[in-house]
RNA sequence: GGGGGCGUAGUGUAGCGGUUAACAUGCCGGCCUGUCAAGCCGGAGAUCGCGGGUUCGAAUCCCGUCGCUCCCGCCA
C-alpha cells in the first residue's frame, strides 16, 4: 500500500506517529517558507505542512504542486498549536509535517472546480463525469447509494431471501414501455429485448420454489426522460410465495424504516406508514403519490358550491363535476401579480381559471372576486369546512374529476414550494392501496390493466369482474415518498380461471395470450404457489434519502435527457466494418 | 412529437442596440513561516454555442440550428 492511513482518520492520539498518506491536493496555500496542502482521499481531508527550513528539498518540490496533483507524503502527525485548529474538519486538530513528498502524478487544470461546491453546466459535468464524481458531494451520494444497497442485501439475506440474477438479454414483451432491442447474430432478423423489469422471471422463480427472491436489478425502458426517469435504472426486485398483501407491506415497511433510521441522517416523519386507498389519495391530495410532509389537504365543497350563484361552480355541479378547494396558510395578502402567477400554474395543469378567496379578520370577512356569489352564511360555512384562519388563502378548482385532481395537486405542490414547506431531510412514506384493477382505454374501447395483467383482484371483488370491472380493486400497492412513487407491486394471480377472465376483459383471446405469455401460462400449470412482490426504485429512493433534486445525482454514469452518454459518446455508429452485416441489419435513416 | 428555461474568458456570473465586453474565482509570474474560501502586487486569458437576417452599428432584436435542462404526451 502506498499509504498507512487515510485522510479522514488521523486524530490527536496519532500525534508523534510517522504516517504515509496519499491522495489528491484539494487546496494548497503557499505561505512562502511554509506550504499547506489539504490532502484529500475518499475518506476525508488532512492538512499537510511542508517547512522550507526543516526540509528544504521537499519544500522546493512542493512549491510547484497544484490542485488535483496526486501525491504521496510521509511525515509526523503533529497536534496543531492552540488557535490553529480547524473545527470544520474531523482531522482539524492535527496536521502531518511532511518529511518526504512523492509526486505520483500531475494534473491539468480541471475544467471545473473539484474543491468548490458550485453549480456547473450539466453537459460539462457529464463530459467529465470522472471529475464530477471526484467532488465530495457526489462521493457522498455514491457512498450513500452503496450503503443503502448493502443494507438492503444484508436485511433481505437475514430474512431468508435469495439473490438470483436474471437475464439481461430476454424476450420483448407486448405490454408496457418501449423495449430496447438487441439484434441476434445467430438468429437473423430476430432480437432480444432488455428487460423492463424481471417481472416474469421473478414469478417463474416462485414457480421454481425459491419462495423468497430478490435482486438489485437493472431495468431498461426506451421512453422519454424526466428528472426521476433514466433509460436504465435500478430496482430492488423482490418476490415472495405464500404471502398476502400485508406480509409484503410489513416487510418493506420494516426495511424502509430501518434503512432511514440506520443508514441516513434523515427524519422519518411517518411511522407507521399511513395507508391510503387510491380513491382517498386522489380525493385528499389529487395524486396517487402525495407528499405528506405538509398539509393543505383538498376539501370537497361540492354541495356548498351548488347552492351559490357562481355559474362556474353550479354549472360544473350540474354536469356532475366536483368543486374542491385547498387552504393555503398565510397567503391571504397575495398581490394581484402573485395570484395571477398562481393562475398560470393552475392553467398549466389544465384549469380554465383559478378562483380564490383571501380570508380576512372578522367573522366571514373575505377578499375575493367571487365573494359576491356567496351568501354570508355560505362564506362562514366554507371557511369552517376548509379550516381557514384569517390571513389564509383558499384556492378552488372545479372541472372534470381528473382535472380537479391534477390542478389541486399542482397547486398544493406549487404552494408548498413557494412557502418552503418541504424539508429535504424529512422522509414521509405512505402506502397507496386498493387501486382499480383496470382503467378504461377510450381509444381501444377496452379495459387496460392498471398495473400489469398478472395482478390479482381483491378476493371480494372477483364477482365484479363479470358485472362491473371498473369497480374491481386489485391487490396492488404503491409506496409513495415525498411526492414520488418509490415502489409498486401486487399479489399475483395464481388461479387459471381468474387469469383467463382478465385476458378476456383486456381483449386478449386465449390464443393471443398463449402466443405472448405461453411460457408463463404453461409454467403456472405446474403447481404455482400464491405469490406476490414489489419493486422499489433504488435511484429514486437514494435521491430522496440524499435530498437531491434528480436521480442523475445518485447514478455514477447517467444519461442525458436525450439518452446519450456525453463522456463516452454513446450511442455511436458501429466502429467495425461489417458489424451491421453480421447482425443482418440495414439502417434506414429518417429524412 | 409539443411547450418553457439556459448557453458570454478554464469555471460561476453581470451586461440585454453604440462599453476598451465587467466582476469573482481559477491559471501564469512575484512577495510572504501559521494558513485553512489565506493575503498582497503584477500578467495572460472571450471569434459572447453555431449559422443566417434586421440595423449606420448586434453579446443584446428576429429566424433557424445544436447542446443541456424542466414540463406535457409517453413511462403495464
Amino acid at each position: 500500500m502506498l499509504k498507512t492511513h487515510n485522510c479522514g482518520e488521523l486524530r490527536v492520539e496519532h500525534a508523534g506517529q510517522q504516517v504515509t498518506l496519499a491522495g489528491w491536493v484539494h487546496r494548497w496555500r503557499d505561505q512562502g517558507g511554509l506550504v499547506f496542502w489539504d490532502l484529500r482521499d475518499r475518506w476525508g481531508i488532512t492538512q499537510v505542512t511542508i517547512d522550507q527550513q526543516a526540509t528544504p528539498e521537499v519544500h522546493a518540490l512542493a512549491k510547484d504542486v497544484r490542485s488535483e496533483w496526486v501525491v504521496q507524503i510521509t511525515g509526523i502527525v503533529n497536534q496543531r498549536p492552540e488557535g490553529m485548529t480547524n473545527p470544520d474538519l474531523p482531522t482539524g486538530d492535527v496536521e502531518v509535517v511532511a518529511t518526504d513528498v512523492q509526486i505520483l502524478n500531475q494534473a491539468k487544470t480541471t475544467p471545473f472546480y473539484i474543491n468548490k461546491d458550485e453549480n456547473v453546466d450539466e453537459a460539462l459535468r457529464m463530459r467529465y463525469r470522472y471529475l464530477d464524481l471526484r467532488r465530495p458531494p457526489m462521493q457522498h451520494n455514491i457512498m450513500l447509494r452503496h450503503n443503502v444497497i448493502r443494507f438492503i442485501r444484508n436485511y433481505l439475506a437475514d430474512q431468508g431471501f435469495v439473490e438470483i440474477e436474471t437475464p439481461i438479454l430476454f424476450k420483448t414483451t407486448p405490454e408496457g414501455a418501449r423495449d430496447y432491442l438487441v439484434p441476434s447474430r445467430v438468429h437473423p432478423g430476430k432480437f432480444f429485448a432488455l428487460p423492463q423489469s424481471p417481472q416474469q422471471l421473478k414469478q417463474l422463480l416462485m414457480v421454481a420454489g425459491y419462495e423468497r427472491y430478490f435482486q438489485i436489478a437493472r431495468c431498461f425502458r426506451d421512453e422519454d426522460q424526466r428528472g426521476d426517469r433514466q433509460p436504465e435504472f435500478t430496482q430492488l426486485d423482490l418476490e415472495m410465495s405464500f404471502v398476502e398483501r400485508d406480509d409484503v407491506l410489513a416487510l418493506i415497511e420494516d426495511l424502509m424504516t430501518r434503512l432511514v433510521e440506520e443508514v441516513t441522517d434523515c427524519e422519518l416523519v411517518t411511522k407507521p406508514f399511513p395507508r391510503l386507498s387510491y380513491q382517498d389519495a386522489m380525493l385528499r391530495y389529487g395524486s396517487d403519490k402525495p407528499d405528506l410532509r405538509y398539509g393543505m389537504e383538498i376539501v370537497d365543497i361540492t354541495p356548498l358550491a351548488a347552492e351559490t350563484t357562481f355559474k362556474v361552480f353550479t354549472g360544473n355541479v350540474e354536469a356532475g363535476n366536483p368543486v374542491r378547494a385547498i387552504c393555503v396558510p398565510e397567503c391571504g395578502t397575495y398581490s394581484r401579480k402573485q395570484l395571477s402567477e398562481l393562475e398560470e400554474n393552475a392553467k398549466a395543469a389544465g384549469a380554465k381559471g383559478l378562483a380564490w378567496m383571501a380570508v380576512e379578520e372578522g367573522e366571514g370577512q373575505v377578499r375575493s372576486p367571487i365573494a359576491k356569489f356567496f351568501s354570508p352564511e355560505q362564506i362562514t360555512d366554507l371557511i369552517a369546512r376548509v379550516g381557514a384562519n384569517p390571513g389564509d388563502l383558499i384556492l378552488f378548482a372545479s372541472d372534470a374529476e381528473t382535472v380537479v385532481c391534477e390542478v389541486l395537486d399542482t397547486m398544493r405542490r406549487a404552494m408548498a414550494a413557494r412557502l418552503e414547506l418541504v424539508d429535504p431531510k424529512q422522509i414521509a412514506f405512505c402506502w397507496i392501496i386498493d387501486f382499480p384493477l383496470f382503467t378504461w382505454n377510450e381509444d381501444e374501447t377496452r379495459w387496460d390493466p392498471s398495473h400489469h395483467l398478472f395482478t390479482s383482484p381483491m378476493p371480494e371483488d372477483v364477482p365484479l369482474l363479470d358485472t362491473d370491472p371498473g369497480q374491481a380493486r386489485g391487490q396492488q400497492y404503491d409506496l409513495a415518498c415525498n411526492g414520488y412513487e418509490v415502489a409498486g407491486g401486487s399479489i399475483r394471480i395464481h388461479n387459471r380461471d381468474v387469469q383467463e377472465k382478465i385476458f378476456g376483459l383486456i381483449g386478449l383471446d386465449l390464443e393471443d395470450a398463449k402466443e405472448r405469455f405461453g411460457h408463463m401460462l404453461e409454467a403456472f400449470e405446474y403447481g404455482t404457489p400464491p405469490h406476490g412482490g414489489i419493486a422499489p426504485g433504488i435511484d429514486r429512493l437514494v435521491m430522496l434519502l440524499a435530498g437531491q433534486p434528480n436521480i442523475r445525482e445518485v447514478i455514477a454514469f447517467p444519461k442525458t435527457q436525450q439518452a446519450a452518454d456525453l463522456m463516452a459518446g454513446a450511442p455511436s455508429e458501429p466502429t467495425e466494418a461489417g458489424q451491421l452485416e453480421e447482425l443482418h441489419i440495414r439502417v434506414v435513416l429518417p429524412d
